[in-house]
DNA sequence: GTGAAACTTGAACCGGCTTTCAACTTGCGA
DNA sequence: TCGCAAGTTGAAAGCCGGTTCAAGTTTCAC
């Protein structure tokens, strides 16, 4: 992190008309985002200062402003930034499952997988709660409304006992990411466990008490 | 909350020499503990000031730093405070329960009612997270501990499958928790659905996951 | 009743951080 | 090559809120 490969910028820029018009503008935003990130994930949103960012980003205060209106600007890009990152790396790891109870196992490894590796995204994604409620909002339930969509599909394949409702299966799919994201806090980001165990463990469970 | 019957201070007062000696300091400390409270549900932490808290608590400003060395320690005093709070409330469920499946039923029944009539501890136990890291970790390795321990329990009598080791059943604490803690959040402070159904279906789940 | 300890008060100090802005530089299209 | 739009700069304005403290008031043990 911080020095490594950096990311393109993903979602639409930062909002207004504020969105770079030359290469060399959007080189600077990068720079920008990527310093956020680094700082956030660091020191947390309240300690971290605009300047340290600047700072980092190895440019002036006042370019900030070109480019994000206020720090929770900033800060509301990342979530959004992030927030697709975590669902491009889970993404590819469903697509390998034989069915949908071995799909959440390999989507919950994945997901720890990607915890481990990026302690920072997880704690940004969490301030977000307080900094930025509605990202935080949107990236949960659009996160739960795929999980809710993915057990509706395996119940009308039959590997899912039938008896469950769309409501039922909502409700859940939010027990099921509340759970994946705890393992995740407690297991890769405070400790450091097999995720494979973990998924695991867990998977056992989930076959179990929601088998056809 | 704000004007209803305020409780007694649970915990070992604010740290220091801090601590009231005279029954008038009690009736401040208290007063200031159920503003804090007030001001920080609403708010959240950065945006709540002492002024404030102190204002909502009928007290002048420099009262605050005879009971609290900072903004940091009321906080920190609150969480304790209402993480017993949260333990207590379900503590009864739990022993009203005919066996282990039916005490975490009644147990996620019983938090989810806490969750949705105390909307503003919830999230000051959720913000602990980047104000008081180590508070915050504490009430959730306690909680873990606990849910893990009744399990244990379980197992040994033989409502839970026996190959499950201790280190499985802490897995499956924490993804109980979780799952908890995010149907709470859901069901109860971002909407409001029956606290009774959503334990029912998550319930299920677990019977059938866990049975022996 | 008395005096010392506990408690209360709020003005003022203090430092930090966001945001602004006018002058300056760069780079691209014609 | 030129000119203008886009981008950059950093000093300083302005704000805000945490914390201190010395002077005053209340409580309570004796």
């Amino acid at each position: 992190m911080g020095a490594g490969v950096e990311n393109e910028v993903h979602s639409s820029p930062a909002s207004d008309g504020k969105a770079p018009r030359t290469a060399r503008g959007e080189r600077t935003l990068r720079k920008i985002l990527d310093a956020a990130r680094d700082e956030f994930g660091e020191r947390g949103f309240s300690d971290s200062s605009i300047v340290a960012i600047t700072q980092r980003a190895g440019v002036a205060l006042g370019t900030f402003y070109t480019y994000f209106d206020s720090k929770e600007a900033v800060f509301q890009a990342l979530v959004k930034d992030m927030s697709e990152q975590v669902r491009d790396h889970v993404a590819p790891a469903l697509r390998n499952a034989q069915n949908a109870m071995d799909g959440e196992r390999r989507a919950l490894e994945s997901f720890l997988q990607f915890a481990r590796e990026h302690r920072d995204v997880y704690r940004i994604i969490d301030e977000a709660e307080f900094v930025e409620p509605a990202a935080y909002r949107e990236h949960y339930e659009t996160t739960a409304a795929r999980i809710a969509g993915r057990l509706a599909a395996a119940r009308d394949k039959g590997e899912v006992a039938a008896g469950y409702s769309d409501k039922d299966l909502e409700v859940l799919a939010w027990a099921i990411m509340g759970a994946n994201v705890f393992l995740g806090l407690k297991f890769e980001v405070w400790s450091s466990a097999d995720p494979g165990h973990i998924a695991e463990v867990t998977s056992r469970l989930l076959r179990n008490g929601l088998a056809a």
